[in-house]
DNA sequence: GCCGTTTTCGGCCCGACTGTTTTCAGTCG
């Protein structure tokens, strides 16, 4: 069993648990071990076959993962299977429809046996939810709009998606109120999480109510679901959820840390000051002793007064980084002014928009000291892929407008597709002709774990493959990933010393976080690309960078961040050097 | 259920908002 399903099913526990009435701590153990297995970078089958202690894992004691062993074992979970013959069949739909928490849904079944949305809608048509104690017309309508929302199976909604929206909210906050000094995304979106909830503003104002008025009578909201003096919550027109804080500037470094980590970084924090006398919102830290308010105007400082170093937005997500900020072991992350390389860009002579001098300028401009034009091969029909005499008449243009810019050194690449049998797309004779090779899957995408691990495995074992692109070929929220054995792909991969593309598209971020994680523990040499097809994707690198330090890398773990000579003294290595010469200076931690 | 430079037992994050109530329970993030 894999890790997504064993979190899914400690995190069911907790909701039935929760409507059972079980003590709430027991129910928030159960939550916290599925958020940190749902982000673990190895697969909890794989440490049971070696016999690893799982008590190891924060959040994970004796009954815990005695459950993963046995699920692990057979394939079920008796306990779980008891839980849920205590309740009705769809009982937890219920409680995910908002504002039908456990107490609701459990009065709701016990009281009118309502258990399925159908009867809970029909509940609020004849008038009997309302007549519940603590209910009315009006909660009962709310829930009536909310069910809408849980039938529609609310996903969460792609950062390709949200990012936009959201500089377009920001942009248009800011043009009506004169008052607002900061306001920028916090939440996931600043985590640079793959898929967000909501969007969540932080703001600072000398007038909050300027701010949450002009957000509620923006023409995009079709509801409000809330409006005091510091907070709004809206709904926009395309179903995303925004919610607004405000606070004054005093307190920005504090609502910033408070509306910035997930849930259980905050819990760890606040739990983390408690233990120093002190108590944490989102408008400072009180010495619970004393009374005493400290404010804070940046994150930096109240890191500092509980004695952490600062942990960068990335890493906020409750695994292990208060502990390392603790011991003052947390990594120098990766920046995007470290890579000095993208090695993996689309023209018009492919699938790209733009013709090879513009995409050659921009990287230029953007000040990068060396590049690789890799557009598709041959078998990328679809995408006018080059044949290998195409290929050599652009290697000709290429060398000609690299001859009369200052500047950049121009790689000759592919991405060259890495066929449904393994053989690849060119034959070696075209590829030693190339500097820079990226070999991709495009096809075939739906083999059996086995056949494809061993079909890029087998790319990997060719001495002129530079990289594999864009390693799980995702598409987020549309296409999932291929069923490989990642970890068995980033042992060969170590071991050839090729290296694994982290895809900066914000559709692919492929890499994800937790394998580029993994990888690096590794020893995977990583390369961050844009994957462009246009100037204007090279921007995306931001979001490469931000998977990169997701995945706790330094610059020394991006082969990248090379200066120039130096790289090209590294590609000019038989390529199981390359590794060795990386992890000279490459030092995995042990988180 | 987990966990320990205050603990192997007794703690366990914190506040805003809503709708129902006349002081607060439930939900949310």
């Amino acid at each position: 069993m894999k890790n997504a399903k064993i979190a899914e099913i400690f995190e069911t526990i907790a909701g039935l648990l929760e409507m059972k009435g079980e003590k709430i701590f027991t129910v928030r153990a159960y939550q916290r071990a599925a958020r940190t297995i749902e982000r673990l970078p190895v697969e909890l089958d794989q440490l049971v076959a070696a016999n690893a202690d799982l008590r190891e894992i924060p959040g994970i004691g004796k009954a815990i993962s005695e459950k993963i062993v046995e699920m692990v074992g057979t394939s079920q979970l008796r306990y779980y299977d008891s839980l849920r013959a205590e309740f009705p069949e769809g009982i937890l739909e219920l409680m995910h429809v908002p504002g039908l928490g456990p107490k609701l849904t459990m009065r709701a079944w016990k009281e009118l046996g309502v258990t399925n949305l159908d009867q809970l809608e029909s509940s609020i048509h004849e008038g009997t939810l309302e007549s519940l104690p603590r209910m009315g017309k009006k909660a009962a309508e709310n829930i009536l709009r909310h069910i809408r929302f849980a039938r529609s199976e609310a996903s969460r909604i792609p950062i390709a998606r949200a990012m936009p929206v959201t500089e377009t909210l920001i942009a248009d906050l800011r043009a009506k109120c004169a008052s607002i000094k900061t306001l920028l995304a916090g939440g996931s979106l600043r985590r640079f999480e793959e898929t967000v909830g909501d969007i969540d503003l932080i703001c600072t104002s000398t007038e909050p109510n300027e701010v949450l008025n002009a957000l509620v009578d923006m023409p995009a909201v079709v509801e409000v679901l809330g409006h005091g003096d510091t907070k709004a919550s809206v709904i926009l027109e395309d179903g995303i959820q925004v919610d607004l804080r405000v606070v004054d500037e005093s307190h920005l470094g504090a609502l910033l840390v408070y509306f910035t980590g997930n849930k259980q970084h905050n819990i760890q924090l606040r739990d983390h000051a408690n233990k120093l006398g002190l108590s944490i919102n989102e408008y400072g830290i009180t010495e619970i002793e004393t009374g005493e308010v400290e404010e804070y105007g940046d994150e930096e400082s109240l890191y500092r007064r509980l004695g952490l170093q600062f942990i960068p937005v990335e890493l906020r997500q409750g695994v292990w980084e208060i502990d390392a900020a603790r011991e003052a072991s947390l990594p120098d992350l990766v920046t995007e002014k470290d890579l000095r390389g993208d090695l993996h860009l689309h023209t018009d002579w492919s699938d790209g928009r733009d013709p090879l001098e513009l995409m050659v300028a921009a990287a230029r401009d953007r000040g990068l000291e060396y590049f690789a034009i890799t557009d598709h091969s041959v078998g990328r029909g679809i995408a006018n892929g080059l044949s290998p005499e195409r290929i050599r008449s652009q290697n000709a243009e290429l060398r000609r407008i690299a001859d009369t810019m200052d500047g950049p050194r121009v790689l000759l690449g592919t991405e060259m597709d890495i066929r449904a049998d393994g053989s690849l797309d060119f034959p070696d004779e075209v590829l030693a002709d190339l500097d820079w090779v990226v070999a991709s899957v495009h096809s075939a995408m739906d083999q059996d774990s086995v056949t494809i691990t061993e079909r890029i495995i087998k790319a990997m074992r060719n001495p002129h493959v530079s990289a594999i692109g864009h390693p799980s070929t995702r598409r987020i929220g549309e296409r999932q990933p291929i069923d490989a054995d990642f970890e068995a792909l980033f042992r060969a991969a170590a071991d050839t010393g090729t290296a694994m593309e982290i895809n900066s598209n914000p559709e692919r971020m492929d890499l994800k976080d937790t394998h580029v994680y993994r990888a690096r523990e590794l020893g995977v040499p990583l390369v961050i690309d844009t994957d462009a097809h246009t100037v204007e994707a090279m921007e995306n690198v931001r979001y490469g960078v931000a998977i990169a330090r997701r995945g706790w890398c330094a610059p020394r773990h991006i082969i990248n961040t090379m200066p120039s000579a130096e790289f090209m003294a590294y590609l000019g290595l038989p390529k199981q050097d390359r590794v060795w010469a990386l992890s000279e200076n490459a030092q995995p931690g042990s988180h």
